[in-house]
DNA sequence: GTAGATGCAAAATGTTTGCATGGGG
DNA sequence: CCCCATGCAAACATTTTGCATCTAC
């Protein structure tokens, strides 16, 4: 594999994902870094969040309408999906839960499991509270 | 909304999926009824791709790498997505951690959990035997 | 100077939609 | 007969890629 260069525009993408929490699709960090580096291409902003994922430095998020987001902490966490808005935000689960749970999936499949990823459906905050008034 | 019409078409799918574990994507579903009719198009396989999981009698898997899978087996259960040839197993949890990991995510998040899907990674039995075997 | 990174645009994917036609009720 | 479902193709959205240029090293 080729060596990594230094690039001005992956310093920009880390640094942005490093500062949201809001899990933003490509197109939204396209959309931000535009504003600081207005020559900036859609296919950088792709190239780079591809590498740096496979580098182990963000994470994607599929999502269940097929669009992919991304995070930039890679600790194990996980997420819920506002069923209403769309919104990802972070959850945490127990330790023992989490850390049990590939056991129990490995003690009745008879492939080899790795790791494993849990997403929650529901309501945001905001949302849970419009509902609430309304 | 409008009332459901018998269609042949929708049968023949709803029939696939319930004769497969394979957890195909709309283009499989789309070949492998092109064998029996012909004709079908790639819209009608969406379109009612679309409608059955809008009726509850299919869901949707989303993969990792943005694709979206569908399974005729809409009880709680698992799937495990073989990072080497993308197959996608069933895998099934014991139910005294399904039923509590909603409540455990609740307990730390002030939004609404409603509902959860568990993914996990690794290699199908296939694979690694394969592995194993080099 | 060389190889990787970029911007741009074209191409490749995957999915949805408009419309005339066909078929179930 | 009416209206939904279909086939077909065009439209769309998203992601990847080829290529000339630029830039870190």
């Amino acid at each position: 594999m080729p060596t990594l260069k230094f690039s001005r525009q992956r310093e920009a993408i880390k640094g942005y994902l490093a500062g949201t929490k809001e899990h933003p699709t490509a197109d939204t960090v396209y959309a931000e870094l535009k504003k600081d580096y207005p020559n900036i291409s859609l296919g950088t902003v792709y190239r780079n969040l591809n590498l740096l994922v496979d580098m182990g430095e963000i994470i994607k998020i599929p999502t269940s309408d097929g669009g992919i987001r991304f995070d930039f902490d890679v600790s194990d966490h996980c997420h819920l999906i506002c069923e209403k808005c769309g919104r990802v935000e972070d959850i945490s689960l127990d330790e023992s839960i989490i850390s049990s749970i590939n056991d129990q999936a490995q003690s009745t499949y008879d492939g080899l499991v790795k790791d494993h990823e849990i997403q929650f459906f529901g309501l945001c905050k905001h949302c849970l509270e419009e509902t609430n008034t309304q």
